[in-house]
RNA sequence: GGAGGGGUUCCCGAGUGGUCAAAGGGGUCGGGCUGUAAACCCGAUGGCUCAGCCUUCGGAGGUUCGAAUCCUCCCCCCUCCA
């Protein structure tokens, strides 16, 4: 645990971060919970139907690990009441409602990805159907007496869809309500996010002080770019790093981003001093430090938060080894066949290499299908002899076929 | 309740009787250039027992030698008025 100062602490935080509302009341708090030995009640809520997490929630994840790390608590919201009433973007497929079981079993399939990052000692996981589901009737219009549509229509999304005529549900006026009840229902002292919530966490601070309880600071964290690097990161995309994914595979993945997106990542996804990345920054851009190296670093530095550091050095040598020195890959997929000749493109798809026959023939006459130090196949029938073939289709896919 | 606009291949979006597996863009994949980076250039992009066959244009029927395109019914989405 880090001993700071609440300046200091207050500096710590700040890293990474877009919006703190009011700086100064978290500098209050912060000295506040020194000066009592009160840690600070640290709310973000997450959604229990995607517990398939990757980097981008981790920004977040990590934000909220920096307060635990001051000895602050955190309370890990999944929001299952709310996940039954609906999509509160808006532009939504009508999701099923949950079943308990099914909401457990995300609860607990968080558990297992979010302590790779959080300190389980420090983190109450808690359901706001604890509290929503005991609301009566009467509570919940009280609760909506509390706010205004105007105030409601401030929100940029609701203001833009009530401007150009589209339509914007009840429910979806309703859905910051009961995020900021959640916020009094914790007596929370600071609620994190996405950038997008900023709205409903200030709707948070509004509703705690009707409530007669001392406002949420709110601290907004960016929505991380995707491995593109200009669409947010998700799932849905592509774009994504899993953070359950081997080693090797988030090591190729963060190797492919570009050289602008690399500054960001060290930014928002390490721990190194800004200062010394700053230096970084300036010695490639002299050309002192190949780019390479320090996206290699970072690589390095990701894979071992979620692995370790071993494993992270095996993924690096790894990458050297097969892309660098064109060398094949440790692990690779074994298949056997009799010897004869194969028609190579049912080959390919029914060993899973290729969606379809289809997409395997294009990729041979597309030249993509090489034997490993030679040529391309442009052959669709390849004659196998006894003996071992090793195989690469496009950069990445690789698998030796045994003859026998 | 009334009036109108829509549902097309992964996405957006053309297409109003054959020349349509369906323009164009995006994405993706492959190739080139590199540092498996970005940018850029080129190409591919429904499936299969693959020079042929099968499935696709919200759904079900129908007209026709022939339909994504025409008709009927149904489902869904959106806007405006009330």
């Amino acid at each position: 645990m880090k001993k700071l100062s609440p300046e200091e602490a207050l500096e710590y935080l700040r890293r990474g971060t877009v919006d703190m509302v009011e700086e100064k009341e978290l500098l209050g708090k912060l000295k506040r919970a020194q000066e009592t030995g009160t840690p600070l009640r640290i709310k973000a809520g997450f959604d229990p139907t995607a517990p398939d997490l990757h980097l981008g929630h981790t920004v977040l994840l990590r934000k909220m690990r920096h307060f635990q790390d001051l000895g602050h608590e955190v309370y890990f919201l999944i929001g299952d009441f709310t996940a039954r009433i609906g999509d509160p973007s808006g532009r939504s497929e009508t999701r099923p409602p949950l079943t308990r079981e099914q909401v457990e079993e995300n609860a607990k399939t968080y558990a297992e990805q979010v302590f790779k990052i959080l300190d389980p000692e420090r983190t109450k996981v808690v359901f706001n159907s604890e509290w929503m589901s005991k609301l009566t009737a009467e509570d919940f219009i009280r609760l909506c007496a509390k706010y205004t549509v105007a105030r409601m229509l401030e929100r940029d999304d609701f203001k833009k869809r009530f401007e150009t005529h589209r339509p914007i549900a009840i429910h979806e006026l309703i859905y910051p309500l009961i995020q900021a009840y959640d916020s009094v229902a914790l007596k929370a002292d600071v609620e994190l996010g996405g950038t997008d919530q900023l709205f409903n966490l200030l709707v948070g601070r509004e509703i705690q002080r009707e409530y007669g309880q001392e406002p949420q600071v709110i601290i907004t964290v960016p929505i991380l770019e995707g491995l593109d690097g200009v669409q947010k990161m998700s799932k849905s995309l592509g774009n994504y790093v899993g953070i359950m994914e081997p080693p090797q595979e988030m090591f190729g993945k963060l190797m492919s981003i570009s050289d602008d997106l690399m500054w960001r990542y060290y930014e928002l996804l390490t721990d190194i001093p800004l200062d010394e990345v700053e230096r970084l920054k300036q010695a490639v851009a002299e050309g002192r430090e190949h780019p390479k190296e320090v996206k290699k670093r970072l690589a390095m530095l990701i894979v071992a938060q979620f692995h370790s550091e071993a494993a992270a050095r095996e993924a690096a040598e790894e990458f050297e080894r097969v892309f660098a020195r064109k060398e094949i890959p440790k692990d690779i997929p074994e298949v056997e066949v009799s010897p004869g000749v194969i028609w190579l493109p049912q080959l390919l798809k029914e060993k899973g290499f290729t969606k379809s026959t289809s997409e395997a023939k294009r990729l041979i006459t597309q030249g993509a299908v090489k034997l490993m130090d030679g040529e391309a196949l442009r052959d669709e029938n390849f004659e196998f002899r006894p003996g071992e073939y090793y195989f690469r289709i496009g950069k990445k896919r690789f698998f030796k076929v045994k003859v026998k």
